[in-house]
DNA sequence: ACCCTAACCTAATCAACGA
DNA sequence: TCGTTGATTAGGTTAGGGT
C-alpha cells in the first residue's frame, strides 16, 4: 500500500531494537507456558521474564507472535484434533479468571509534555530515541512504545473524522490517504 | 534466494481514572 | 456516568539471521 509515513530508515535514531535470540532452554520454557496458557497475565509474564532472564515486553511480543502463528496454522487445518487437546474454554469460567493486567501508568503533565513534543518531531521513534525518552521521564521503554502506538492510532482516527475545518494551526509532513 | 520469526505497525476493544 | 487514554488483542508488515 502507499501508506508511507514510514521511518526514515537509516537514521540511527530510527533503528529497531536488536533481535533477540532465545536459547533452546528458554524456548522450552516459553512453549511450555504457552501450551498451558496462551494468554498469560502480567504476573505470569513477569515471572517468565525473570525466569529466562529477559524483559517482560519481549515475553509479550513472543506470545503475540506465537498466537498469530497458531491461528494461521489452524486455518490451514480446520478439521482434525477436535477433542484430544486439553482444556477448552467454559466461557464463564474464562471471563472470570481473566488474568491481571499491568496496572495503568499515569503520566504527569510534564512527562506528557515531553512525550508530545517528541511525537511532533518524530511519531516513529526508534529504539534509541525511545530509550532516551524513557530515561528522561522515568518510565520503562515499553510504556513509551505503547504511548506512541496509541497516540498515532488516535491521531489517525481524529484525522479521518475532520477532513476539513481546523486547517489552521497544523503542520504536518504532507500525507494524505 | 528462501525461510523463520522477532520487531513493529494499525485498528478495535477492554478498562482505570477523573471530572 | 461518561470521555479520555493506558493496556491488550487480532492480524498484517518489515527486517535480521540462518540455511
Amino acid at each position: 500500500m502507499a501508506q508511507d509515513v514510514s521511518p526514515n530508515k537509516t537514521t540511527a535514531t530510527n533503528r529497531r531494537r536488536s533481535r533477540a535470540k532465545f536459547t533452546e532452554d528458554q524456548l522450552k520454557i516459553l512453549v511450555n507456558a504457552f501450551n498451558q496458557k496462551p494468554y498469560p497475565g502480567y504476573a505470569t509474564k513477569k515471572r517468565l521474564a525473570s525466569e529466562i532472564n529477559t524483559e517482560e515486553s519481549r515475553i509479550q511480543i513472543w506470545f503475540q507472535n506465537r498466537r498469530a502463528r497458531h491461528r494461521f496454522q489452524k486455518r490451514s487445518e480446520p478439521e482434525e484434533d477436535l477433542k484430544s487437546s486439553q482444556d477448552e474454554d467454559h466461557p464463564e469460567e474464562k471471563i472470570r479468571s481473566r488474568e491481571d493486567r499491568r496496572c495503568r501508568t499515569s503520566y504527569t503533565s510534564s512527562q506528557l509534555h515531553t512525550l508530545i513534543e517528541a511525537f511532533m518531531k518524530n511519531p516513529y521513534p526508534g529504539i534509541d530515541s525511545r530509550e532516551q525518552l524513557a530515561k528522561e521521564i522515568g518510565v520503562p521503554e515499553s510504556r513509551v512504545q505503547i504511548w506512541f502506538q496509541n497516540r498515532r492510532s488516535r491521531f489517525h482516527v481524529q484525522r479521518k473524522r475532520e477532513p476539513d475545518e481546523a486547517l489552521e494551526q497544523r503542520q504536518d509532513q504532507g500525507q494524505d490517504p
